[in-house]
Parts: structure tokens; C-alpha cells; sequence
DNA sequence: CAGTGAGCGAGCTTCCGCTTGACTT
């Protein structure tokens, strides 16, 4: 047993640390936090300073003990949990829970796991800093009274079955999703016509080459049509030639956050995959920690890069670079994420690969020299009129970190200009190009693109909302509660004009193109909308983009010791938690109703709102005698937009298509989509049909090729028992009602000859033994 | 699997931030 104890946070660190310390240090993992507050009354004693009241939970126990028990037999117990609010308050726990005094205890810290920083650290230990444990406590305790005094809030006003929540953080990342979306519905496009003008001339192998010109924009489609009228039978000559050398910079190593940007801009990779493939390359010892804030390489680090990169591509392409983080909020508990090793230029694993390869691009560029450019901008005068056109083009003279890596721009940063560089054909001042043809397109303006789970995580990290670790758990989070959707929306076609001079002739022709067409974006559902919306009106506050940043600054001051940290908590407490009581007392429920206008039929109101099983129309109210009409949203719609017609649209579910064996055939909409109903059995619509226009005719082959497939499906049925032996996926299992039990493997291979008293046993023995994740869930007991 | 839609009120839900497994109805 070696004589001293060091406890890191994750067991891959551990492993690592083990090697560079050598015999005297055992080196183990607590796996993060190892207590939370305890959930009932929320943890917090109100009355008496916001006193905590921590427990180990449930999943942590087992580490604890073995802790626990290594403790004992160590002389002495080191603490190196990461240097950060989180990480100073984790190594506390570690001393209340192992009863290790805190004003002895030796606590560590590096920032990237090197011999040197290790043994640094070793040499140089220090105590616990209280005033950064307590910062953790408030951020915690702060955390803990809005998620659950908000929520709650949620429950008491909204008719909604599911469980809703609120926190700092999700709700703020909900805000601006709905706030951009209804941004996009507002949005009026306007359009201009963009001037363009196509020469000919010679390249220097004296090829032709085409190469185009750009004029001014026009707002009105007559003023661009007088211009090009006042071209015709003009002359075109080069008036001035500029070459201007410009440079490219590559960016600085990958943080959490722009890997995620960065693997969904060039894999289309989602936040959450990233970090699975991320961590299965750091736990196999390929990268460096992937949840980080920090652009910072060790030295180790740099030395390597500057090896790997003089090997590959020679002295010329090394530039030693530091890069500063922007953000303010970052903690920097560790480095940028890196390969371990440059020498490994990629990985064996097919699953990974991409995403090291990415990442070892991004770090070799990130060392590597400027990419050098010329930029030449030829101005030509047009001789019948005062206007000038423009010619640009670029040629990449040295290309630098560009022979690796060039970062790809979210589409709201990319700028008309940016798609204009090409190449030029040379040339000289007073050269008169050929003239080919001149274009006014009309061009739309655009508004800003929805969300991308990564463009959101990029505002986020901007705002100082949510830490690396958090950033993919959140975005999961508002979509499983039902905010927010990720899904593709269809553009529509749109007509533009184009007004085109050549061969001394004006024509105009009208073509169309495909707007508003988005992959894989981050949409508000109603519900996101109407929660967000009373959430702002009650909690002007804690929605407010800044609240976090403003917060954080007092976390600072905690952690310098100029405040209390129970004060700051009861400053904030106490106006917030009258919010509370007085939202609870006079809000209205949340209901999101909007007007659409009235039925012809019976002259009632037609409304569209949120009602228990989400968005929906209704014609009539549950006041009038007669009962209310109601249909639900389909999923591409929402209450603000939906309009009167397509509304009433929806009353014209269910339809009865008629008689089919002697029985109707209706089609409708349920809980799973489309579906049409015969002889009491349900057949789901594949996509192709809609059930608003579907003919008996095309429903008779589903419905009978439904009902044979059912068939296939059942290998026996006890009537008088209500069990039934069906094939699935993965074999076949036992229904009875809406329970599904599993066959042992033996019994699946003579499930046809099964009797009934074997088929109750096999479920009672199922019943007996679920399944883990069912035992892990069970409820737990509360005291009395 | 394929209904429902108000309000009452059992007894449930809920936060953010640290870390990995165990898990395949």
C-alpha cells in the first residue's frame, strides 16, 4: 500500500497520474461531486442561512467506501480535484466525507496532466480556499431555489400532463430560440437587384477566360432596367488595378464549445454525439480532457505540435502562437482539446476517426504560419454612363495552417461578399475586356437562421450562460421537456426576376428558387412559446440574458471574500421568492389563446390555444350548452401562426370513407399520427397518404396487408386469459394488455407449444426479476 | 397504441454541474 493517497476527479486522470508519480502515490478517482443536496424541502434550511443539507447519493456510495477505506490505510490523503469553483468545493466534500481536516489537508492543482505540472504541483501544495468553496455553494444553493421553486410554479398554472420545469439556464436557453423564431415570422423580405457583368479576356497561357464584374443594387426593377438600358452599345475599359497582399489566421485549438460548432458545421454531427465520440477518445488515451473552456497548450504540447509540423511540411509553415480565451466567464481548469500524441495523425477506431482527425487538423493549424494572399480589385468604366464595375479575385500565394485546416462560418456570419473571390484573369490599365452580357437578379434579404444545437451553445458561451460539461445535457433537456424541436422545415418556392442585357438587347425573365429551407434546426413547440412567454412576464429577472453574468460577478466577489455568501443568497431570495408567492396568487393560468375568427355554422368562436394534451383548436366554449369542438395542431403548425382556413381544416377529422366487409373504415389523427380505424383494430397511414384525401379504394390493400402482417406477427393467443405469444424484434415475448414480459432464450425456440400454465410462470418469474433500469427508478420512500 | 380538452386534488414531477458506466422493450 502506498503511503499516500491522491483523489482526481476522472479515473482516466487517475491512470495517468499513477504512471508520472510513480510507488509512493495510489492514485484514485471520486467521479465528480460526490454529495448533492438532498431533494425534499429542497435541501436548503430557508430559515436558518440557506444552511445546505448534503447526502451521498444513491450511485455515489460505492465509490465513497472505497474512498473511504483506501483513506484509512494511507498516511496521508492529497487532494487534486480541478482547479475551479466546482472542483475546490468537490475536494471539500472529499474532507467532510473522509474526515480530512480542511485546514491541514494538502490540496493540488495543475492544469494539464505533464510531468512537469505534476510534479510542480507535488512540490508546491496549498490548503483549501473556503472563500471558493462557498462561491460553489451559493451558484448551487442559487441553482437549487430557482429550478424548484419555478417548476412547481409551472405545475400549478399549466394544464399539462408531463412534468415541466424551469432553472437558469434551460430556460434561458428556450428564450432564445422562441425569441428568434417568432423574429423569422416577423421578418418581411425585401429585395434588390444585384448588378452583374460577365468579359472575356485572356489568361496568361493566352486561354479565354470568363470572368465577371460587379455593379451597384436597385431597389426598384425599373431603375436596374434603365440602367442596363443606359449600357447598351457602351465600351468597357479597365480604369484602375489594385493588388493589396492580405493574410488568413488560423483559429485557436478546440474548446467544448467549438468542437461541437465545429463537428456540426463539418460532420453534422449533434452536440451529443461529439462528446460520446470525444469521450470514447479521451478515456482510450487519444485526446486531452474534452470538456474544457480553455484554448491554453501545455509546453509539452507545443513542442510536439512545432515537431509534427516541421516533419510534415518544413520549417516555413511553424508559428508559435498563445491564445487568450475572450470569455470572461471561462475557469480554465485544463487544457484545449488535443491529441495526446501529433505523431498519431489518426486512429484505428472507424467511429472516431473523423472526429480526431478534426481535432488533430485544428491543433497542428493553430501552430502553423498565416496563409498569405493577394487581393486585386480591377475597377472598369463603362463609357456610356458615370457607374463603375468591380472585379475581384484572390490568389492564394503561400498557403500556411491552410495546407491542414480552414474552419467553416455558421450561415448567419457568411456575407454576400464572401462568395465573390475567384480568380482574375491578368490585367492592365486601359485594356478593354470583351463585353459578354450584364444581369440585374433580384435578390431577397434573409432573416437570421434558426438555431443549430451548436450555434446555440456558441450564444450561450457567449452569454456566460451553462459550462462545458452542461452544454449538450441542456440542449437534451429542453427537448425532452418539450420546448423546443429539432426537425427540418421544406422551404417554399419563390419567384425572382432577372432583367438581362445582351447583344444590345434588353429581355426579362422570371425564374424560382427554394427559401426558407432548414436542416436538422432547434424550433419552439407552443409549449416552449407560452412557458417562455409567462416566464418572462412573472420572472423578468431570472429570463434576463445578463441575470448569469451579473450573478457570476457576485460568485467573484464570494470567492475574493468581500461577501457572505449567505448574504448575497438572501438578497436574492427574498424579492424572488415573493415573485413566487405573488404569481402563484394572481397569474392566470397559461393558455396562449388566440382568436382566428368565427364558424360559419354556427356563428361560435373559433379559438386556437394550449389545452391538457398540447396545442389545439376549438369552435364553441365549455360555458354553452352544446359541447365544444376540438381538434389537435398538427405537428408542423403552432397557435401563432396557424391561420382561420387551416384551422377549419382540421374539423374535417375524423372521416368516415365508408363501408368496407360491412364495417366503417375512418380515418383520423391519434396520439402516434394518421391512422384509420376497421372492425375495431387501427392500422397506422404510412406517409404517403393524407388522411384528408384518401379513398376507401386506397385504403382496402393497407387494411387487409395490415391485417395479414398482424397475423404473421401472433404465434398464439389464450382467449379466455388475454395473453398473447407474439414475434418482435427481438424475438418473441408475451403481451398481456399493455404489458410486454420476456420468454427465456429456452422457451423461445418452442414458443408455439407453450401451454398457458408455462406462459404465467415465465411471466411471474419476469415479474420477479425485471429489468435493472426498472429496479434503479423504483420509487424511493419518504418519510412521514 | 389510436379517447381526451373544466376543476378538484391524491402523489408524482423539478434545478445546475462534476464524473462514468450499465442498459438494451
Amino acid at each position: 500500500m502506498a503511503k499516500n493517497l491522491l483523489i482526481v476527479e476522472s479515473p482516466a486522470k487517475a491512470k495517468t497520474i499513477e504512471k508520472i508519480l510513480g510507488s509512493d502515490f495510489e492514485v484514485k478517482s471520486c467521479y465528480g461531486h460526490i454529495r448533492d443536496l438532498e431533494k425534499d424541502d429542497m435541501g436548503i434550511d430557508l430559515k436558518n442561512n440557506y444552511s445546505p443539507r448534503y447526502i451521498i447519493p444513491e450511485d455515489k456510495e460505492k465509490v465513497v467506501k472505497e474512498l473511504k477505506s483506501t483513506a484509512k490505510k494511507s498516511d496521508e490523503v492529497w487532494l487534486a480535484t480541478d482547479e475551479d469553483r466546482e472542483g475546490e468545493a468537490i475536494s471539500w466534500h472529499l474532507c467532510e466525507v473522509l474526515g480530512l481536516d480542511p485546514k491541514t489537508t494538502k490540496r493540488i492543482v495543475f492544469h494539464e496532466i505533464t510531468k512537469p505540472a505534476i510534479e510542480a504541483a507535488v512540490r508546491t501544495p496549498r490548503l483549501l480556499d473556503m472563500n471558493l468553496v462557498n462561491a460553489q455553494q451559493a451558484r448551487r444553493v442559487l441553482d437549487r431555489i430557482v429550478g424548484f421553486e419555478l417548476s412547481p410554479v409551472l405545475w400549478r398554472k399549466m394544464s399539462m400532463r408531463n412534468s415541466l420545469s424551469a432553472g437558469r439556464v434551460q430556460s434561458v436557453a428556450v428564450r432564445l430560440i422562441a425569441e428568434r423564431e417568432r423574429e423569422i415570422n416577423a421578418f418581411k423580405a425585401e429585395s434588390t437587384f444585384k448588378l452583374e457583368a460577365w468579359f472575356s479576356a485572356h489568361d496568361t497561357a493566352k486561354r479565354p477566360v470568363t470572368f465577371k464584374a460587379e455593379g451597384g443594387k436597385y431597389k426598384q426593377a425599373q431603375d436596374a432596367e434603365a440602367f442596363l438600358k443606359s449600357c447598351i452599345g457602351a465600351t468597357y475599359t479597365v480604369k484602375d488595378i489594385q493588388v493589396k497582399p492580405t493574410k488568413k489566421t488560423p483559429s485557436a485549438p478546440f474548446t467544448t464549445s467549438t468542437l461541437q460548432q465545429e463537428a456540426s458545421r463539418k460532420l453534422g454531427y449533434s452536440v451529443s454525439k461529439t462528446m460520446l465520440l470525444a469521450q470514447k477518445l479521451y478515456e482510450s488515451g487519444k485526446i486531452t480532457y474534452m470538456r474544457t473552456d480553455s484554448v491554453n497548450l501545455s509546453e509539452t504540447a507545443m513542442e510536439d505540435i512545432k515537431k509534427a509540423i516541421e516533419k510534415g511540411y518544413g520549417n516555413r509553415f511553424i508559428q508559435v502562437r498563445k491564445y487568450k480565451n475572450k470569455n470572461e466567464s471561462a475557469q480554465e481548469a485544463h487544457e484545449a482539446i488535443r491529441p495526446t500524441y501529433m505523431d498519431e495523425t489518426s486512429v484505428d477506431d472507424s467511429d472516431t476517426r473523423r472526429l480526431y482527425e478534426l481535432i488533430w487538423k485544428r491543433t497542428m493549424a493553430s501552430q502553423m504560419a498565416d496563409a498569405e494572399l493577394e487581393k486585386t480589385i480591377a475597377k472598369i468604366d463603362i463609357s456610356t454612363n458615370k457607374e463603375t464595375l468591380t472585379a475581384q479575385g484572390e490568389v492564394l500565394k503561400f498557403e500556411g495552417f491552410l495546407k491542414v485546416y480552414m474552419e467553416d462560418r455558421d450561415e448567419e456570419d457568411i456575407t454576400e461578399e464572401d462568395d465573390a473571390e475567384g480568380m482574375l484573369p491578368p490585367l492592365v490599365v486601359g485594356q478593354e475586356p470583351a463585353f459578354k452580357e450584364m444581369k440585374a437578379t433580384e435578390r431577397f434579404s434573409r432573416p437570421s437562421p434558426r438555431y443549430t444545437e451548436a450555434s446555440l451553445v456558441k450564444k450561450l458561451e457567449e452569454l456566460g450562460i451553462g459550462r462545458p460539461s452542461t452544454y449538450a445535457p441542456t440542449i437534451s433537456t429542453v427537448q425532452k421537456r418539450g420546448y423546443v424541436e429539432r426537425r427540418d422545415k421544406e422551404g417554399v418556392k419563390r419567384d425572382y426576376r432577372v432583367l438581362l442585357l445582351a447583344k444590345d438587347k434588353i429581355s426579362s425573365e422570371t425564374h424560382q428558387e427554394n427559401t426558407g429551407a432548414e436542416k436538422a434546426k432547434l424550433f419552439p413547440t407552443d409549449l416552449g412559446l407560452v412557458v417562455t412567454d409567462f416566464l418572462n412576464q412573472h420572472f423578468t429577472e431570472i429570463m434576463d440574458y445578463g441575470f448569469t453574468a451579473k450573478i457570476e460577478g457576485e460568485f467573484d466577489e464570494v470567492a475574493g471574500g468581500q461577501q457572505k455568501w449567505t448574504k448575497m443568497i438572501d438578497e436574492f431570495y427574498n424579492p424572488f421568492h415573493k415573485d413566487v408567492e405573488n404569481t402563484l396568487e394572481n397569474a392566470e393560468r397559461i393558455k396562449g389563446e388566440r382568436e382566428l375568427g368565427l364558424d360559419p355554422v354556427s356563428g361560435k368562436k373559433v379559438v386556437a390555444r394550449m389545452g391538457r394534451f398540447g396545442p389545439m383548436v376549438q369552435i364553441g366554449d365549455v360555458s354553452d350548452e352544446e359541447k365544444p369542438r376540438f381538434a389537435k395542431l398538427k405537428n408542423t403548425q403552432s397557435i401563432e401562426t396557424i391561420s382561420y382556413d387551416e384551422a377549419m381544416d382540421l374539423f374535417r377529422l375524423p372521416r368516415n370513407l365508408g363501408q368496407f366487409e360491412d364495417t366503417d373504415v375512418v380515418v383520423n389523427i391519434g396520439r402516434f399520427g394518421p391512422y384509420v380505424a376497421h372492425d375495431k383494430l387501427f392500422y397506422s397511414l404510412g406517409k404517403e397518404l393524407d388522411p384528408y384525401s384518401v379513398t376507401l379504394e386506397e385504403m382496402i390493400p393497407l387494411i387487409t396487408e395490415k391485417r395479414q402482417a398482424k397475423q404473421e406477427r401472433t404465434i398464439k393467443v389464450f382467449e379466455k386469459e388475454k395473453i398473447q405469444l407474439l414475434r418482435g424484434p427481438y424475438g418473441p415475448y408475451i403481451k398481456i394488455g399493455l404489458r410486454n414480459f420476456r420468454l427465456p432464450k429456452e422457451a423461445q425456440e418452442r414458443a408455439a407449444d407453450l401451454t398457458i400454465e408455462e406462459v404465467k410462470a415465465f411471466v411471474e418469474e419476469a415479474k420477479a426479476n425485471p429489468p435493472k433500469k426498472a429496479a434503479k427508478s423504483a420509487p424511493k420512500k419518504k418519510k412521514a
